[in-house]
DNA sequence: TCGTATTTTCAGACAATACTGAAAATAAGA
DNA sequence: TCTTATTTTCAGTATTGTCTGAAAATACGA
């Protein structure tokens, strides 16, 4: 051990390779488990702890990926407004970079959940309502009552989200924790 | 039409069924969206708005699934805690029946989701934050800030979620939703 | 105990989704 | 304008996750 400094270095540094890819690698599963593509939620990850805007490059060199599925994915990321492209002025190659503000992200995806999923389930369940109105037997007052059930729920939740995810801080939750039981 | 009443029937039926199917047919691809297999989310539905409890065979034929799939969902959907078997008392088959109470089925899946996947995720995060401890270079700062981040906002959700569903009554978030802005 | 109804399992087939890699399109500087 | 860097697209391929169907196991009644 005559180069301590340098080798302390080397070793801090693989240290944290390893801990920054256990987390890219672990957020794909925990994506995979949300309805989110593997890869995404790996950009996504890997985005979130660099402390700098990746080029597309970067972003294969480091996940091992293809130029497409790098490219697709960081087009999606930056659809869901998770993900800027920065251009560095004199430079030609696009940089990406994540909004890293936790309480941001939360209301972002919110948002977009709500628009992409929760939006056009209530819209199903309005469309089963009425295709189902005005029948009489018994089968269709459970459906009816059901659907209907089901409707008023996802309403209320998706009225709950929009005034959570409206004030854009998250100084709301943490207070109303406190009138929470 | 010298038999109205029939044909008025028979007209009804169909119409319901097809409003049935809509729903069935459009959860599934719902619950896709959401991590959840289809075949899963279409029994669920099923059993949601069927007003008596069905039997393997009634959902394999309603939803044309083998009894392999229809089986194995079903255990699963028991698994979850959002259906129920129920023996009839002289009969040997196997009935289903899912909890119709819009309150508790949210309750029962935020908490099962809260323990397979958000506890989970916390953990991951944790040993990640464990295996930067002590990293000196900017880039490890950067690392550990963003997921001791995560880390917190996933365990103040957790404690939310906790105390939402603690309560088992629908009446805490519409209550709530008065002091929401 | 035996015969039958019912449930359970799981290897192999299949379908849906995701990924690759290279060609085409585009944009920027010379 | 041409050249080169970069982005975009997408047909073909790979992978993953799901489903089937039939055989094995189990439970029940006679």
């Amino acid at each position: 051990m005559n180069k301590p400094a340098t080798k302390d270095h080397a070793a801090e540094a693989a240290q944290l390779r390893v801990a920054r890819d256990e987390f890219v690698t672990q957020w794909g599963t925990i994506g995979s488990a949300w309805g989110i593509n593997r890869t995404m939620a790996q950009i996504h990850a890997l985005l979130i702890i660099t402390p700098h805007a990746l080029t597309t490059d970067e972003v294969m060199a480091e996940l091992q990926v293809s130029r497409g599925n790098a490219h697709m994915n960081l087009r999606e990321l930056t659809g869901w407004g998770l993900v800027r492209s920065v251009i560095r002025k004199g430079e030609r190659k696009e940089y990406f970079e994540a909004e890293k503000d936790v309480w941001k992200m939360f209301c972002i995806i919110v948002r977009e959940r709500k628009r992409r999923e929760i939006r056009p389930a209530i819209n199903v369940l309005k469309d089963c309502i009425d295709r189902a109105d005005g029948l009489k037997s018994p089968e269709a007052a459970a459906f009816t009552r059901q659907t209907k059930a089901l409707c008023e729920f996802m309403e209320m939740a998706d009225g709950v989200l929009s005034k959570i995810v409206r004030s854009e801080q998250s100084s709301i939750v943490p207070w109303a924790l406190k009138f929470l039981k």
